[in-house]
DNA sequence: CAGTGGTCTAGACCACACT
DNA sequence: GTGTGGTCTAGACCACTGA
């Protein structure tokens, strides 16, 4: 496929009328038969074409309305959020990972909603410190659920670390991420080699099941080192 | 359409034996032929179910090589970052916006490299301030290139904000976003309300054109209080 | 080289939502 | 009601790439 395929190239068609002004947001656009004939395509190709831009944002659909030209209101930024071990991997450095924690122990009033569980309900308890070339990279703090994954509790963790395991047997099938700020106290500086008040960027993830809750983890790393980035993305 | 299309029937179906385990990471699966004769449809259907699960990051697909299950690695996980003013009315609380300085000045080194400009070169330094109910939600500290965007010039950015004025004005091509953690310091501190050594989360955009290098900007808020979050999304 | 996925077509039927 | 998008089919050709 030396040339852009048709639906390709009349994508690019119209993305340039939408960039280019020729068509603004809010604007109806041509219809599919209408467009097909422009274009000198079937109708599907150009319904392809139409299909894709509209899940990208860039029109609106809908049926006997018709096709506009989106109003930019809120764009989605993907951002890839990958195992450490590979992120660490992917700049170069070595990898290294240390388990500071493994308790079953009572969920804590947060984690426990986080879980939807009762709060003292006994879960797996995992803090990990994950390195890259000997400098502490990521402080790892897991809550796993035993109910929803009772084979947890006989891996000892030492050698794999709780991600990579876990995305490896235990597929989900839901997810809930959470940013933030904070600041760098007591355990956390010291796993981290920062002083108190230094900042952290805090990254919460929840996972879910067929079967119920999975796993609460919350992800800290230092602040102003690290950041997470989107690629270079064209619209 | 009272019951689901049939390519989404098949994509729950072949979801289902991956997320069961019947078919594991690795696996390969049967072809497209084959399949629709299974489903008893025709193969362009059972296409699109591959394609849009390949496309979710499900199932990888080469020719000849055929269909398999992926390996789980990273995922890419989709934060929505609207218009400020949208995300505060969304809240229910009232939106209110204050533009606290309007230059034209020399670009600093960082802002310059960001734009891929000579330090120095003249740009639009704008600053503003966005509150949610007479709290200080969010500050802007935003340049704009006036190579690319001459007309931002002649606009004073009194009543809409600089973000608005761009998203419906000047259609951009290409996006960069990087998010980081930082301390309140000096000005950023007193106008969020906050003491210096507060956390602040930080987002940085830049974003392009064809003709150019558009804007780079820098988004702080109160870190503690504010959060990025994901809907929760079904895989 | 051969098999797999990638795409296109022409025609068809349908659901939905405006008018 | 009626026009628009949403989907399916059957058949076809092609490009890529692994064996």
């Amino acid at each position: 496929m030396r040339e852009l395929a048709p639906y390709l190239r009349i994508k690019e068609d119209l993305l340039d009328r939408v960039r280019s002004g020729t068509w603004k947001p809010g604007d109806l656009i041509p219809g599919e038969q209408r467009l097909a004939e422009q274009f000198g395509c079937a109708r599907a190709t150009v319904h392809r074409a139409l299909r894709e831009l509209a899940e990208e944002g860039v029109l609106e659909r809908r049926r006997k309305a018709g096709t506009r030209v989106a109003r930019p209101t809120s764009r989605s930024v993907a951002f890839d959020i990958p195992l450490v071990e590979d992120e660490i991997r992917a700049t170069g450095a070595r990898y290294h990972y240390e388990l500071l924690e493994r308790e079953i122990a009572p969920l804590p009033p947060a984690e426990a909603a986080s879980l939807e569980r009762a709060t003292g309900t006994p879960a797996l308890h995992l803090r990990c410190l994950h390195f890259a070339d000997r400098r502490p990279y990521q402080l790892e703090d897991r809550w796993i659920d035993i109910d929803t994954v009772p084979e947890a509790v006989d891996v000892d963790f030492a050698a794999e670390g709780a991600n990579g395991w876990l995305v490896h047997n235990v597929p989900w099938t839901d997810a809930e991420h959470s940013i933030h700020a904070d600041l760098a106290a007591g355990e956390i500086a010291r796993s981290l080699n920062l002083t108190d008040g230094d900042p952290v960027l805090v990254v919460e993830r929840r996972t879910w099941n067929d079967k119920g809750p999975v796993t609460t983890v919350r992800f800290h790393h230092p602040g102003r080192s690290h950041r997470l980035r989107t690629a270079f993305v064209a619209r």
